[in-house]
DNA sequence: GTCTGGCACTCCCGGTCCGAGAGTGCCAGT
DNA sequence: ACTGGCACTCTCGGACCGGGAGTGCCAGAC
């Protein structure tokens, strides 16, 4: 009974698998019937022994059956998860919904629904980053006098609106004046460099539009930068309700999460975001209100990654299905983005 | 004890503060108690039993203390709420808040945390609808030699954005063409306005614009009437969870109905949205899941009423304090919207 | 050595029972 | 018209208990 063999593996599988299903403990005949291992509960019951020793089950308390722990699921995903594809129906379901998408807005938005509907969970996308995109256009609209609008268009469709107050009125001549301004130093630069581009902007206006020119400078280095707050999309938040998904004490704090940006971006973003597809389970998401979560996130973009989206479940989730679903989608809405190039 | 009177409606008072208060049915010693009604708790036992008799108030069960009916809150909100006024540091708090927004987006996100934070409860605010505003300007920009998008600023600074597949290559020439004519037909004009001018569009570009204009045409109509679907942003749904106040059973349609923009407009809108502040309690909102639940709202526009605002709480809420903070909101984000006329 | 059937043991869960407490309705008295 | 008193009702929480599910271990079979 000293090391991990395949059938131990199998009787690993066996609990995820029941367990995710029927919410309940599961037993050592529930598996020595449901799946056929070929060896009776007893022998089940000797494996589980050495799979709670190695920490990957556990036991609610003395006699019940046993529940996987955070390394247990981690296990399953590792080494067991044959992710299952999406049905033909889901398949189509999804290219019809995502193609019928009228702009940037609408993409998200339609995005976050279907993942929270194909995987039954809260599904979260983040809003393409502006930091990897370029401008592609800006426009000035003046709305008083004083007071300008400016509207930041960039390659990957996302547009970005900020009010100016100007220091002195401005006439019509003015505005056209700084809309080519601004478009012939900005047009198709990276936002990466567009800080630096800015600095010089007012330098290179007429003089008596200097203090103006400053003003916007101020604005669009905002915009570019300040704003790499990024914005995000939640739906599905009624999944959490689903019996047994969180306990109800729990499910405040995780509302709560779902309000503030900064946490979600924690939740979809961190360092390894070059991987393709990234499960976190409980812990591993150092957060101390999402320990019994799971988060599965893929990032997507048109060639490069310029954001991320991902569900959010309970650590009890159905991995292959929810895996499948995240990374279909994630692939779809890349290819949507790539006939805007 | 055949008619109302006042004692009987200060007992009601009583009986709707308390058990906002405390969240559990009041009974008679209570009430004689607390209140400084100079009877005794006998003498308020008569009096509830009119109240129960007429439909104010009802027992949960035989024995136990009284709780108001949707009837009684009614009366309660028509006849005997004074609304209290914020206090100084409170509308400090939503002057400096709101008055840091940077664009309508924040505007609009800014208010529904703030009526979600002032009040506790969930808050629903309406971008200001897109009807009764004009057209600003509009913007296009040449994605690939087919693709187009149309930027639409609104004088209530919203932002519409579309894209617009042509079905012939444009440059640049062709591009700034077509701008001059949208604009020149559109600038200033009211959305209301807009289907029957862009009707007669296509006709007054070049011959051999004519096909691009007709399908931009067609997406600027969708963009002007078919999104009446008008937006709002939600915010506060945590506070659904605090204790008592709602059920964990019927939290789950709620959740959902979050998420329907239909639903939401259905508990903004209504017909009588002249009305400076509506409330509707339990069965009012004509919706089963709603049973439960009230709804404070307010018009807000420059103005006129362009959007609606407003919180959605059990009924059993502190419908002064409600009250005065949907109001006291609305009307700083009216003035907000004035200054940008 | 590995697996299996048997068996005693542990613990949860749902049901019942009961007493305390809160609140009522009514009535007789002021 | 109001009040104090009283019997009655109903809920709520705790104690108690039996059934059931599952385990760990052991002795025996292959």
């Amino acid at each position: 009974m000293a090391a991990m063999d395949d059938r131990k593996l199998e009787v690993l599988r066996a609990i995820v698998e029941d367990y995710v299903a029927t919410q309940e403990p599961v037993g050592s005949k529930a598996v020595s019937q449901r799946h056929a291992l070929g060896v009776s509960a007893a022998t089940v019951r000797n494996d589980m022994a050495y799979l709670e020793e190695a920490g990957y089950i556990q036991q609610p308390h003395t006699s019940a059956g046993r529940i996987p722990t955070a390394k247990g699921y981690r296990l399953f995903v590792d080494r067991l998860g044959k992710i299952k594809p999406l049905s033909a129906a889901e398949r189509r379901a999804v290219h019809r919904f995502l193609s019928e998408a009228i702009d940037l807005d609408d993409v998200v938005t339609r995005t976050v629904r279907l993942l929270a509907q194909l995987t039954h969970q809260v599904a979260v996308v983040q809003y393409p980053s502006l930091n990897r995109s370029s401008v592609r256009h800006l426009e000035l609209v003046s709305l008083t006098p004083t007071r300008l609008m400016v509207v930041m268009i960039t390659d990957t469709g996302r547009v970005e609106q900020r009010y100016v107050e100007t220091p002195e009125e401005l006439n019509e001549d003015n505005v056209l004046e700084l809309r080519r301004l601004v478009n012939e130093q900005l047009q198709g630069k990276p936002l990466a460099d567009a800080p630096r581009i800015i600095a010089d902007l007012a330098g290179l206006a007429r003089p008596e539009l200097h203090p103006t020119a400053s003003a916007l400078a101020r604005v669009l280095l905002e915009t570019v930068v300040a704003r790499t707050e990024e914005r995000v999309a939640v739906a599905g938040a009624a999944n959490l309700t689903r019996p047994g998904n969180f306990f109800a004490g729990s499910l405040r704090p995780i509302l709560e999460a779902l309000e503030e940006e900064v946490v979600l971006m924690q939740l979809l973003g961190r360092a390894d975001s070059n991987a393709l597809l990234t499960v976190r389970i409980g812990d591993e998401n150092h957060l101390d209100d999402f320990r019994e979560t799971t988060v599965v996130t893929a990032g997507y973009g048109p060639g490069s990654v310029v954001g991320h989206m991902g569900v959010l479940g309970p650590t009890r989730m159905d991995y292959p299905g929810t895996i499948a679903a995240v990374r279909a989608v994630a692939r779809y809405v890349s290819e949507i983005l790539e006939q805007n190039r």
